[in-house]
DNA sequence: ACTCATGATATTTTT
DNA sequence: TATCATGAGT
């Protein structure tokens, strides 16, 4: 298909800065590897680089780069997420900044922990859920750009007064430890630029021509790296919908593309307004929702297709008959249009809604996947595998380290460990030194000691093999087997079936591990953590968001999650005050604008058939509650929508045939799984 | 060190 | 109402 005027400009421009307002549904993705593809005819791919948020949208656009001018011209263009360029750079440079280079990064559990063991250490007594708190506010006060010197507590705010005083801490015991964590990532980054004038003259002159995907998305940090990085010649192309900025809870700033044409004068706007995705309806819905939006790009969505059938919205009498409603709507839909059952997806405000669909779609034998809730390397077990590897990889990482001292069991319980962080405060040194020192006897008792000194040199022992170029994989299963890390997994399980699940989650590691060892050249223990420590697995592990999109099977998951994708019919529920817009929202005096976009992105994801649906009642922590809808069913006016009764549809003989089939072939398939 | 009871708490989560 | 984390008790 040939691009429209908008796009072909677009793609066209060269020099100096553009802004592509890309609405939801118009060939953003398209626009954008076209582009790289154009600059490449005329310009070195390794000036070239594109960011995106996340790994997923950095491969696609590589790989569609690579389909239009071939892998050897895309040689050298630089396609990556913000993060994992930073990383790239502080692997390079970080040492200018007075951290090692093998710094290792903190995922959030680390983060956790690190913050309770401060707390618990300078304010005991405090609760453990004000941890949290604490951490959360860190993380923004790092994502708008607040290092622990400029951090500035709001006063009558106890969390905030708690901050003041841990954030500090916080920095220094990463740096004690030699690591960094997710905001790090960013913030060293720009630092790095600020402070070392010669990496930042090197990375401008490198990287001329910038790209930015989702550029709603930036938050004050990337937008200055930005700014560092084009400071001198401005070739500077980002791609957006303001409309879809729904993370701004996470320090997004939806002023970065609302102010882009002040920010870089003379900038280049270009609006993309046609639709190739929704129904004509559909986009009338969203057109008429999010215009209630003030302060945003004025973008009236368009398609050049049919109609298509009416927008339902429909009033349920609870969440129970809101799952029933959007069951029978798949039975039918299955039935008229011969429909898979990936092309429904069911989206929801908070996953805790997810479960009433759930059971109702169970009780019908419906194949269904769960998007969010738990991700794979949250799991206890990997993350207790993965802090051996961090621990092998730095054994600075204190954090780590006392996760894995006593698991498995290997008799340092709690008071040697508390001892041990005491004499490694006293001796000011670190905890890896502590836990070598020949005199441990005479501070923790020789049965103690010499569990110690036993952890130690399998540790040294690893680590020597490792660092020889020892073969990955073997070497990690054999460490694993030696502390008998799956006996211990199955001594804590409470039934058989639980330890194998465990189990296999361990063995996933060992596959994810042994894959990035394929595909990598030189495979370091570094170099995996890496990766999965910036959530980039190439294969799709197991239980991964790809993966599941695969199966064909009712997806559902949260708005914030459904970004990017679209599906032929699409359930948007729970609409009703509290739970979209979200009851903290409005009690907070949050922003309701944001939530209005989140109903917007939730509404585009749709191609053929929209359902909005809402409960009158709604059991709330136990009670059952009523509910008033939604003030954006409001906002759309009533011709738009086809209200429906909430009596459930009757239903026809030779419907009832179709869903019959349907459940005597899940059993059928269900017991040839079940064999073996 | 493990179990059980109690009580607090209850958004969204690209990296 | 469900879940989780913590603390008392064994």
């Amino acid at each position: 298909m040939p691009l429209n005027p908008q796009q072909q400009q677009a793609v066209a421009h060269r020099q100096g800065a553009l802004l592509v307002l890309a609405g939801a549904g118009s060939g953003k993705t398209r626009v954008i590897t076209r582009r790289i593809a154009a600059l490449l005819r005329d310009v070195p791919a390794e000036q070239i680089v594109a960011l995106t948020f996340t790994n997923k949208a950095a491969r696609e656009m590589r790989e569609r780069v690579i389909d239009q001018v071939g892998r050897a011209a895309a040689k050298g263009l630089i396609v990556a997420t913000f993060h994992s360029l930073g990383v790239r750079i502080l692997r390079q440079h970080i040492d200018r900044l007075g951290y090692k280079t093998n710094f290792s990064i903190f995922a959030t559990g680390d983060q956790l922990r690190l913050v309770r063991d401060l707390l618990a250490r300078h304010q005991p007594g405090c609760s453990a859920s004000i941890a949290e708190q604490v951490l959360a506010r860190i993380g923004r006060a790092k994502n708008e750009l607040q290092r622990p010197a400029q951090f500035q507590p709001r006063i009558d705010d106890p969390v905030d007064a708690l901050t003041a005083q841990l954030y500090p801490r916080y920095q220094q015991a990463l740096k004690a430890c030699n690591v960094i964590d997710f905001d790090d990532i960013l913030l060293l980054t720009l630092q790095l630029f600020e402070q070392a004038a010669d990496v930042a003259r090197h990375y401008r002159q490198q990287l001329r021509y910038v790209l930015v995907d989702e550029y709603q998305d930036t938050n004050a940090v990337q937008y200055r790296l930005l700014r560092e990085l084009c400071a001198e010649h401005g070739n500077l192309c980002v791609v957006g919908d303001d409309d879809q900025s729904i993370y701004g809870w996470r320090g997004a700033v939806a002023g970065n593309i609302l102010d882009f044409g002040r920010d870089f004068p003379g900038a280049c706007i270009i609006k993309l307004e046609q639709n190739y995705r929704s129904s004509g309806r559909i986009l009338a819905v969203a057109n008429a929702l999010i215009r209630h939006n003030p302060d945003r790009h004025d973008k009236r969505l368009w398609s050049a297709g049919a109609p298509g059938a009416p927008v339902v919205y429909r009033l349920c009498d609870d969440g129970e008959d809101e799952a029933m409603a959007v069951v029978e709507t798949i039975h039918q839909e299955r039935y008229a249009r011969q429909r898979a059952y990936r092309d429904f997806a069911i989206l929801y405000r908070t996953n805790g809604q997810s479960r009433a669909f759930e059971e109702q779609l169970r009780y019908e034998n419906i194949p269904y996947v769960l998007i969010g809730g738990q991700q794979f390397f949250d799991r206890k077990e990997v993350r207790d595998a993965l802090a051996y590897f961090k621990v092998l990889a730095n054994p600075l990482d204190e954090i780590n380290l006392l996760r894995i001292l006593n698991y498995p069991r290997r008799g340092i319980g709690e008071q040697s460990a508390e001892k041990l962080i005491a004499l490694s405060l006293e001796w000011q040194q670190s905890l890896w030194q502590v836990l070598q020192r020949p005199d441990l006897p005479d501070h923790l008792g020789d049965k103690v000691a010499q569990a110690v000194h036993d952890f130690v040199s399998l540790l040294q022992r690893y680590r020597r093999l490792l660092g020889r170029g020892g073969q990955l994989v073997p070497d990690a299963q054999a460490l694993f087997a030696e502390i008998g890390f799956e006996d211990e997994l199955c001594r804590q399980a409470e039934d058989p079936k639980q330890a194998r699940r465990r189990i296999d989650n361990l063995h996933e590691v060992f596959n994810a591990l042994s894959a990035y060892v394929e595909r990598e050249g030189v495979a370091t223990l570094e170099g995996f953590l890496e990766k999965v420590s910036l959530l980039d697995r190439d294969e799709p592990v197991r239980g991964s968001k790809e993966e599941k999109l695969k199966q064909d099977a009712v997806v559902l998951m949260s708005l914030h999650s459904s970004k990017g994708l679209e599906f032929p019919c699409v359930f948007l529920v729970g609409l009703e005050e509290g739970s979209l817009p979200h009851g903290k929202v409005l009690e907070e005096g949050g922003d309701v604008r944001e939530e209005r976009r989140l109903c917007y992105v939730g509404i585009t994801r749709a191609r053929e058939r929209l359902l909005l649906l809402g409960a009158a009642r709604r059991r709330r922590y136990g009670r059952l509650q009523p509910q008033v809808p939604s003030r954006f069913l409001a906002e759309i006016p009533p011709e738009l929508l086809e209200n429906q009764a909430a009596e459930p549809a009757p239903v026809d003989p030779q419907q009832q045939a179709v869903r019959a089939a349907d459940f005597f072939s899940r059993i059928q398939t269900l017991l040839k799984t079940d064999n073996g």
